[in-house]
DNA sequence: GAAATGACGGGAAACGTTTCCCTTAAAGTC
DNA sequence: GACTTTAAGGGAAACGTTTCCCGTCATTTC
């Protein structure tokens, strides 16, 4: 069943189906009804490749999630597909491995499938203003802050000042007058990741507060409960006197509570700990975990928005910062 | 930059081209080496579209997700899209939000995409058997139970013997002593949900042992912590003799653990509690939850492999049952 | 040495759309 | 009344592939 069957069996010629099934052109009521009550009638769905390949363009928007194991995107993800159907596109969700480059992904995506726009949702970004240049259509970085020396006017961004909120989570902690304060994030090679950006934070903090910046404080951990669990015991093994845990994430915070826990200290009384992110698990977690919280469905809605107006040439390249929020819930104490 | 270009910079035909780079046909060794030189040199990637619809299929496979804020799916969907990526084919992931058919969601994909297979996962299935037939390409239901009056030949399936499990589960309680069990989980008004089996699997355990069955022990709610918060507290309100709980999925368990512990009961000390699934947060919370732990990634593994086996013609329709383990870390305890 | 075979590769049709350009007829415009 | 304009819709080219069918040439086969 194609456009031809439906031309013949409506009586009319093949560019007026056209015309009624994408609502261009002019075409008389009586003859529209004719068609759509044709097209109802056999069901007919027109081929998208054929479609896509005349257009040299599909409608097609591409999510390219790193991590999607965080539950904190899970949210996001839902978002940005609620959005993208809400305009009438498809979205096509491929999640990127760990280690894989993920504008090489999207560019061999775009090329294959002559995507309309992309989004890209977590990870780590360092790549080249270069890189950048060859993806040939809209694109959002969501959650993803690139090095500084890319010029903005490349790339579109929805973030958080990942050093401004950890910042606030450190000072938090500091306020209550914790000094060996643990800091757990994950630090991959490449420069101005999440977890670099979020211990500049950290560090800044101690510094502003004339608390020396201690290494072995800092652990090395990917964002999960187990990796957290781990890095927490290591760390407690070596370091007896820490009275705080700052986590990058809830999930990370998660595994240092169970750590902390397992061995017998309680939260927050023997140990305060603030994680980061906002997911449903830390609130349900027991005791309820403080968090530095992302409106993430917000985010996830403002990159739809942002790509859409990239793509009906609506605005240029932007770059919002969405304000995340200190959520206390107990886990956190005085001491002193 | 098309197939066109290239055979004219390769000094070749079009077809040959093609020929390259399908691994098609006879086409000489030093042919093949100029002509992935210049493929190479061009970055030259074919037009899916084109492609797609000179062969009246892609190779695209589709992954209906309902429920994917479950991290239970999160790693499932890895999986999916691992498996299929390592033969070659995209996924596209569609999240079906929650009131969607999916059947007539994946219909919709099919035709206009010429999509190779689908999997459908998460959610609930009481979809007719004529349904099912209208589906053009293979596709097999994970996680999904259908009700009972479809030909079994008409689809395949992998899932877990929900009622068995849960059986396994409420058996496991009664035999530590309990005799008040309460049982969460989600029940729309379809008929022969997961929610629904695993109520009968929990039923059929009490029956067994001589426990009536008490329906205000029964609470409805959402897979979530929220949910599974909310539904606790109601339960324990009308209920004060609660000496176990059993949540049809972690997360659920994890929002009545939190219910518990926030009411300043202990788990088990005063409540027993068991989930399903086997997510990671389950293992982490404290304490940690015993679970009915179902093998997710094989399951994911083994749908795609069932589905590629469909398309390729090599097998029927097949039904696979994993088995659960359960999974005890201390959360429920004997009494009396 | 003629015929058959097989390796290799080219030309062109076809997949199902969109869209440009054209025709027709009715309605305005002066 | 002759002209232009406009609504309505049809024909056909084009998008970039795959694949069928065919031709050429070298190698066997008898």
């Amino acid at each position: 069943m194609n456009i031809k069957d439906i031309a013949k069996l409506s009586g009319v010629g093949i560019a007026t189906v056209s015309r009624v099934i994408n609502n261009t052109g002019i075409v008389s009521d009586i003859t529209r009804a004719k068609v759509m009550a044709v097209v109802k009638e056999h069901n007919y769905i027109p081929n998208g490749n054929a479609r896509n390949l005349k257009k040299t363009q599909s409608n097609t928007i591409a999510l390219m999630v790193k991590g999607i194991s965080n539950p904190f995107f899970a949210d996001m993800i839902k978002e940005v597909e609620r959005q993208v159907n809400l305009r009438g596109c498809p979205l096509l969700i491929q999640h990127v491995e760990d280690g894989v480059d993920e504008i090489n992904a999207a560019l061999h995506l775009v090329k294959e499938k002559n995507l309309y726009g992309v989004i890209f949702m977590g990870g780590t970004y360092d790549h080249s203003e270069e890189k950048f240049r060859q993806l040939p259509v809209p694109f959002v970085l969501t959650t993803i802050t690139t090095t500084k020396d890319v010029d903005p006017s490349v790339f579109s961004s929805v973030v958080i000042d990942d050093i401004q909120e950890s910042y606030k989570a450190t000072s938090y902690l500091i306020s209550l007058g914790h000094r060996n304060i643990c800091f757990l994030a994950r630090f991959p090679l490449v420069q101005n990741t999440t977890g670099n950006r979020r211990l500049l934070g950290y560090i800044k903090a101690l510094e502003e507060h004339g608390i020396a910046y201690d290494a072995s404080l800092v652990g090395d951990c990917e964002y999960s409960p187990s990796s957290g669990f781990t890095a927490t015991k290591r760390l407690l093994n070596k370091k007896k006197d820490i009275t705080a845990v700052f986590a990058a994430s809830d999930t990370i915070a998660i595994g240092a509570a169970k750590a902390l826990l397992s061995m017998g200290l309680s939260i927050p009384g023997d140990v305060s700990i603030i994680g980061f992110d906002g997911i449903e698990m830390a609130e349900y977690y027991h005791p309820s975990l403080d968090t530095i919280s992302q409106p993430g469905v917000d985010m996830a809605k403002a990159s739809v928005e942002i790509l859409f107006d990239l793509i009906t040439g609506q605005s240029d390249n932007k770059h919002t910062v969405f304000e995340s929020v200190l959520v206390k819930r107990g886990s956190c104490r005085k001491i002193n």
